[in-house]
RNA sequence: CGGGCUGUGGCUCAGCUUGGUAGAGCGCCUGGUUCGGGACCAGGAGGCCGUGGGUUCAAAUCCCACCAGCCCGACCA
């Protein structure tokens, strides 16, 4: 490039420009996916499976350490099953996808048209609370077959009208866990145990603080007596809903019959809980590090953590450049970052110069190291962190860097962390008029509204009313209402409020 | 489903008003010069201009129909 050197980011539009374009920019430089010719569907590249993978692996190792196994049920839910909680259906109706063919058939001029139809439409799953329930109620007899803790990583479709890679796509993965209790305590105890699961796993794996605490009325899952959320604050001071995990109570048990005989000896529904989380956080995770140069991996999560990129200027020195490469390489792989070997690749393709090293940039990769003929000489590589400027650079002996690189994920994953909770801290605020509510909302820019707004603390009364009109005049909602808060008055009403609640435009 | 817009090489688009049979940049391939760095020079591959019909000697360009996609609204992990 010709044009000026200065202070040209990778990625353009840059986040204070335009947020929405530049996220997809992030997503597409990084390789991580891109659409699909189906509509709302997206194809997830390597790098972005990758990262779904870690993602999958840690996490359902935290549920197995908590007493849940992997189970997997029907991608098909015959209509009547789905029809059975009222609530579930009227949440979902509106967004499935359904069979009612089965078979091609060509016609006449040889086109293939839909053969016979079922007996019964089949729903696309959109979540498998009914098709799991009917397992279930088989399943159960006695207290003594509780509690049922299962779980399944699934593809899941709903036909939602505004698809965003990874943040709203038609078909998602995900992992939904299912379980059955004696009683209302112990179900109530499981979701929130869960809740607690996804929190650590935000924050000690994806470096991504949250809020905790449950929805509102309004905001719940179809059918759930309770649903328990956490919210993460990205950087353009939106909030994302990291996951979910739900109190059912009896609804679900008496739409599918899961009954059991109780200590008693009386019939008795059992209680059920539900939880998930998605490929959304794959999305949520590039909003909360990424800059303008591009994604930024949290270290336990990034497919490869250190790149080691062979300076070969000279034929003469080429050999033992990449000898040397080589055995850093292997000499690291033997080392561990949270209980897993460190993931160390050597980018020997034959690419001209920076080129590699802007793609590994964009790609995130927390560590990339240079190895040329100077280093030769002294031993010595040259250390670049992803989370500081990109023309930073450290040399450093060999030895060492093999001894300390541990620590330095370590220390990248930690100042990840630390940065984003800085920024949630800094733009979340307790407020106590309904004026500075409003002011706080509303961009100083209407035509191109510049970041603004945040968390909002304040005190409401618990009308679903008030927070309609707060929806229509702001499109801000509740996202969360913590556990624990004194009470105070309405910032709206002047009325009673129980403790206040954290309003947010949201994804 | 309501309102606005667009369909031209892999990507972003120009050309269309004033019909004459296809262009640019990026990307890709080859060769060379560079290279502790997203470089440069030269050459090259790649398109029945969304689909069908009409007008015309002649249609990417004009007319009609259809199809598809995008953006703005209600829904949502």
């Amino acid at each position: 490039m010709t044009k000026t050197a200065e202070q040209k980011s990778a990625i353009s539009p840059r986040r204070d420009q335009d947020f929405p374009e530049w996220y997809q920019q992030v997503v597409r430089a990084a390789e991580l996916a891109e659409p699909s010719d189906v509509r709302g569907c997206m194809v997830i590249r390597p790098w972005g499976y990758g990262i779904w993978e870690n993602m999958q692996r840690q996490l359902d190792a935290m549920f197995r350490a908590t007493g849940h196994r992997n189970a997997y049920f029907p991608l098909f839910i015959p209509l009547s099953y789905f029809a059975k909680e009222a609530e579930h259906v009227e949440g979902f109706a509106k967004e499935c996808a359904v069979v009612t063919h089965t078979r091609l058939e060509a016609d006449a001029d040889g086109k293939l048209k839909p053969g016979s139809p079922l007996n019964e439409p089949l729903v696309v799953r959109p979540t498998s609370e009914t098709i799991i329930g009917a397992s279930y109620a088989k399943w159960v007899q006695s207290y003594r077959d509780l509690p049922i803790l299962l779980n399944q990583w699934a593809n899941v479709v709903r036909w939602e009208m505004r698809p965003r890679l990874f943040l709203r796509t038609t078909e998602f993965l995900w992992q939904e866990g299912h379980t059955v209790h004696e009683t209302e305590e112990q179900a109530r105890a499981e979701a929130t145990l869960i809740l607690e699961v996804y929190e650590r796993f935000a924050r000690e794996h994806l470096a991504v603080p949250v809020f905790t605490g449950a929805k509102s009325e309004s905001e719940k899952f179809p059918g759930a007596v309770e649903t328990l959320t956490l919210e993460a604050m990205v950087q353009d001071r939106k909030a994302i809903q990291a996951g979910t995990s739900h109190f059912l109570g009896q609804n679900f048990a008496k739409a599918s019959g899961i009954q059991f005989q109780n200590r008693e000896g009386k019939q008795e529904f059992g209680w059920t809980t539900s939880w998930g989380m998605t490929t959304r956080m794959v999305g949520t995770v590039v909003m909360m590090h990424s800059d303008d140069d591009g994604l930024v991996l949290p270290p336990r999560i990034a497919p490869t953590q250190i790149v080691i990129l062979p300076i070969t200027p000279k034929e003469d020195t080429r050999a033992r450049v990449l000898e040397t490469c080589d055995a850093l390489a292997l000499q690291l792989r033997g080392k561990h970052f949270a209980n897993s070997p460190l993931e160390v690749e050597v980018d020997r393709r034959d690419l001209g110069g920076g080129v590699k090293n802007w793609e590994w940039i964009k790609k995130g990769v927390p560590i990339r190291v240079e190895i040329g003929p100077r280093d030769l000489e002294k031993s010595s590589v040259e250390v670049s962190r992803r989370d500081q400027p990109i023309k930073s650079k450290h040399s450093m002996s060999l030895q060492e860097f093999a001894a300390t690189a541990a620590e330095i994920l370590m220390s990248i994953q930690q100042n990840l962390l630390e940065r984003a909770k800085k920024f949630q801290e800094e733009n979340t605020r307790v407020i106590e008029s309904k004026e500075e509510f409003y002011d706080f909302f509303t961009a100083k820019n209407a035509n191109k509204p510049e970041i603004h707004g945040g968390f909002a603390l304040a005190h409401w009364n618990g009308s679903g009313k008030v927070e309609e009109q707060i929806k229509d005049d702001l499109k801000v909602t509740i996202r969360v209402v913590p556990f624990g808060g004194e009470p105070g008055k309405c910032i709206f009403t002047g009325e009673p409020s129980a403790k206040p609640v954290i309003w947010a435009k949201s994804y």
